[in-house]
Formats: structure tokens, sequence, C-alpha cells
RNA sequence: GCUGCUAUAGUGUAGUCCGGCCAAUCAUUUCGGCCUUUCACGCCGAAGACUGGGGUUCGAAUCCCCAUAGCAGCACCA
């Protein structure tokens, strides 16, 4: 049977990778300071899909080498949130694990004559480099080279007195490209889990382990361009293949910051109330908001690995979401800013409302109508002549001074719809169950349906308001977030 | 300043390598209409872009040059 060549639909699909037909090895590698945001979400996705689609190995490398930026917390954290993203992790690896190994390449390195110890201050240092010069340190003997590694291992260095620099090209034009350093003294902060005062700076250790774990493909930021070119060197030295690699370009999001210290600010100075505030871009403030992974997933997916600059917009991944969230979410009623009105000369009556309008099956919630009804004061101020209120009846709107009467005006749907009544969610007053609707503009205070507190964790959506998360149901009072319209 | 990368509608994206089938794709968004006891979902329709200027060519979103704008790196961070 002939393939026929389908007419411009063509699935989304990402850019092909070279040299992946048998199969690929990839890697997400964050650093343990803090949980994963979007921007680690496109990266995580990424390779994700690519592993999915070549077939292989996914590597978690967890990157913490630098003990400044360690958070204990968030070893946890990112396991957690790789777990809410779904991805296929087959290996997970700690870079604090592997100092020995780092070693042992650092040494060889120099053995190769591929690294030198410099003990240079660091400004002198920068001058010279800046003018091409070498520093007094690059001309030392291998032997002497040596024995300074193992000063530097032995502990007898203070901060910043010695480091090891790969040798490249003091002509080369970039000047991040000359003699950049693979290895520094620390002495403090103390690392969480390992014992340590030299410690592999993350291009050394980066390209050992690619190497050593079988990287074949590696998708990341174009700011990392520089520190791939600088690898290059590493890998040279050693005579090892190097990856493939793609540079997707830099990511911005409308309204929120995706720097982990600067929300850290934020949290220790009282701005946010944790990470996972639901103004701030965590995953974890996506996922409280009731944003599926999958529309994460979806959302990262169609940005692709293009390396223009872009600006991630929240409508998108707002769509997604919708699209994932709205056949499965229950139908509740929630009235903002209630205002509480008897209808008059109304009979007792009771409403059975869909608990999804396009699934029968799902059956109906019970609203009894006992009186009096709380509907959201913003349809008042509108002053229509009739509403509807929703599954119930119709009622007439009359204004009496600052006041409002209601008056019961037959059940016909038909009337409502000749008087253009707009259909609007109430709720009966002896039964309803104060709420507080957390948004990214603050809280919204209302009522909703008792029923909604038994969906803790669930997303509905609150008719005519919008889409939102049962977070939580305290004493006498239900607390939702709000996801999106 | 130096070294690089990028530039398609409000947003994201396809097309750019191998110039014509592109009066430019798809999604989102916005606006109409239909459906509907939600301002959701669904359906129909519309709006909206090749950064600017030169050049090459019969022909350029696609190739070349310049300009402009944005971004990244120039850390003993990742």
């Amino acid at each position: 049977m002939e393939e026929m060549a389908k007419p411009r639909v063509h699935a989304r699909e990402l850019p092909s990778l070279e040299k992946a037909e048998h199969g690929v090895v990839m890697r997400f590698a964050p650093n343990p300071s803090g949980p994963l945001h979007l921007g680690h979400a496109r990266a995580a996705v990424l390779n994700d899909v690519y592993v999915q689609r070549y077939g292989g190995k996914y590597i978690l490398r967890i990157e913490d080498t630098d003990p400044k930026r360690v958070d204990p917390e968030a070893y946890t954290m990112v396991r957690e949130d790789i777990e809410w993203l779904g991805l296929t992790i087959h290996d997970v690896v700690y870079q604090s694990d592997r100092f020995d190994l780092y070693y042992r390449y650092g040494r060889e390195l120099i053995e190769r004559g591929g690294a030198y110890v410099c003990t240079c201050e660091n400004e002198q240092f920068r001058q010279l480099k800046l003018a091409r010069q070498a520093c007094p340190c690059r001309g030392l003997t291998l032997d002497e080279n040596l024995a300074l590694w193992e000063r530097m291992l032995a502990g007898e260095f203070y901060e910043g007195e010695a480091s090891v620099r790969v040798r490249t090209e003091l002509e080369h034009p970039d000047p991040a490209m000359r003699d950049f350093p693979a290895f520094r003294i620390l002495h403090t902060p103390l690392h969480p889990r390992i014992e340590a005062c030299v410690y592999p700076l993350m291009n050394f250790s980066v390209a050992v382990d690619d190497h050593l774990l079988g990287v074949t493909h590696v998708i990341r930021g174009k700011d990392h361009i520089a520190n791939t070119r600088r690898q290059r060197y590493i890998y040279d030295y050693f005579g090892w293949p190097v990856p493939v690699y793609r540079h997707y370009g830099r990511m911005g999001i409308e309204g929120v910051i995706l720097s982990t210290s600067q929300m850290r600010e934020g949290i220790q100075s009282g701005i946010y109330r944790g990470w996972d505030d639901i103004r701030l871009g965590t995953l974890r403030a996506l996922a409280r908001r009731g944003i599926q992974p999958g529309a994460v997933r979806a959302a990262v997916f169609d940005i692709g690995i293009g390396d223009t600059d872009i600006s991630f917009s929240w409508d998108n991944l707002y769509a997604h979401n919708r699209s994932i969230v709205d056949p499965i979410a229950d139908r509740y009623f929630f009235v903002p800013d209630p205002v509480c009105l008897k209808v008059r000369d109304a009979p007792v009556h009771t409403a059975r409302a869909l608990i999804h309008p396009n699934d029968v099956n799902r059956g109906t919630r019970t609203l009894p109508f006992l009186g009096e009804v709380l509907i959201p004061r913003e349809e008042l101020g509108k002053a229509p002549d009739m509403i509807r209120l929703k599954d119930l009846f119709n009622v007439r709107v009359a204004a009496s001074g600052e006041e409002y009467v209601l008056t019961y005006a037959g059940e016909d749907m038909a009337d409502a719809r000749a008087a253009k009544a707009p259909v609007i969610q109430w709720l009966p007053a002896e039964l309803a169950l104060p709420a507080i609707l957390e948004t990214q503009d603050g809280p919204v205070i209302g009522v909703c349906e008792p029923a909604a507190g038994a969906l803790q964790g669930n997303v509905v959506q609150f008719e005519r308001v919008g889409f939102a998360r049962i977070d939580r149901v305290e004493p006498q009072e239900l607390i939702a977030y709000f996801c999106h319209r």
C-alpha cells in the first residue's frame, strides 16, 4: 500500500535529532536549590519526549557541586516535582556521590597537560586573561602541578588560594574561553551530603559525567552555549566523542519571576507564603491551583526547542489545562460577594442541577429553596428586570431605594429567554458553605455548595466563575484556589 | 566593550537548510453567530504576522550585506 503524502496535516512534532536512530541517552540535570518551576519543566519534558520517541535512557542527575546553592529540602522537592510531571526517569545520579571520580579525572587531565593548578589572585588572573597573557602558574612542570594538586586535596589551601584551570587558548577571541576553572577550594558552607574542600566546577563535572554516563544528546538553554564550548576542550583532552547539543532560547513568563533565588527572597521577606504560593511559577504552585501535569507537558512541548527567546503566555497553558479539566470537573455554584434576599410569593421548590452538563450519567446535585437565596451582588448592579436562578425558577427584580426585592416569576424557561434574563448561580441561604476563593489577585469571599467540600484536592468548575481546585475545608470554611476561566 | 545567537499575527508555532506549490500553517487570543437552564464545552465565521533598508534573481519569509531590536556568555554558579 502506498503511503500518500498527507496534505499539510502535519502532526506537531519536535525536530528530529541527529544520530538518534539507535536510541538516545539523555539527562535532566537540575541544581537542588529549590523546587522545579516552569523553566525546569521545559528542559525536563523536552528531554523526556525525545527519550520516549527514540527509545533509550533518561537520567536524572542532581547537580549539587556548589554547597552555596544546595537547599537540603530541595532534594526531595525535586523528586516530588519530577514525579508530578510524570517523567520516565530510568536512573538517578547525585554528583556529590562522585567526587572521587572527579578527582581521578582531574588528576588525569593535569597529567595529560590539559590543566594546571593556578594560585594567582582572582583579579590578577582576570587582568591577565583579558590581556591574553599567561599567568605564572601556566608554565609549571607536571611534577609541580601534581604536587600542588595533592596539597589542594590535603586541604592546605584556603578558599580562593588555588584552583585548577583547563588549558585552552589565550588567544581565543572569546575571553570566556580562556583557561576556565575546573576545580576550586571551598571550606564553607559545609556540603549537606559530603565532606570536601576541593569542589569541581560544573564544566568539569558535567563533561566527565556526560561521558561516563554515556549521554548522547544534550538539550538545554542557550545560556549554556559557552559551557558547551568549554566542555569540548575537556572532551578533546580525553579523546572522548562529544554528544549532540541543542540549545533552546530564553523563556520568560508574563507576570512571574523564574529565579529560584528571587523566589526564595520573596518567601523569606514574607511576600509569598511559600514555594507553592499561587503567584509563583513553581510546579507545586501550579499544581495547587489545579493545573494538570499534562497541560504543562503539552504547553512546553508546543514551545519546542527553538532558539528564539520567548515569552510564555498563561493563556496557552490554560487552554491546554481547560481541555483536560473541563470534561472531568464537577460543576458547583460559588457565589462571590453574596447578598441574601427573600423571594416573595415563591413556592417551595428543590433544584436539581447536573453535576456535568455534558454527561447526565454523572447525576445531579440538589439545592432546596427555602425562602431566601444568596446571589452575587454584581448581578444586582446590572439591574436587569428578570433573573433566572439556574435550575430553579425566574425572579423579577425590583429596586426599592437601596434595597432589591425579588419576586417569584414562574418556572418557565421560555419566559426567561423572552426577557433575556441572565441565568445565574445562587445558593439557599440556609445551606451555603462559606468559602474563600484564592486568586492571584487576592482572595474572593463567598459561599459555595457544601457538597464541594467532599472534593478536596480535585478541580471543580464553579459555574460562571471558572475552574478551581478545592484545597481544604477548614472547620466552617472551604478554601479553593482559582485556576482559570 | 569583547564573543556569539536570534528576529513570522497579542502569545506560541510551521515554513527558512534545498528561492517559485506561501496573497504564509496550526493552536491560543479577540470579536461576531449557533448550541446551551454556566460568561464552560462544542460548532460556524471573522480579525490579526514575514523587524527596517539595500542587493542577487524572471521570482525572496526563504540567499547576501547593512541597520535596528532582543538575548546569552565574558564567575573559583548551575
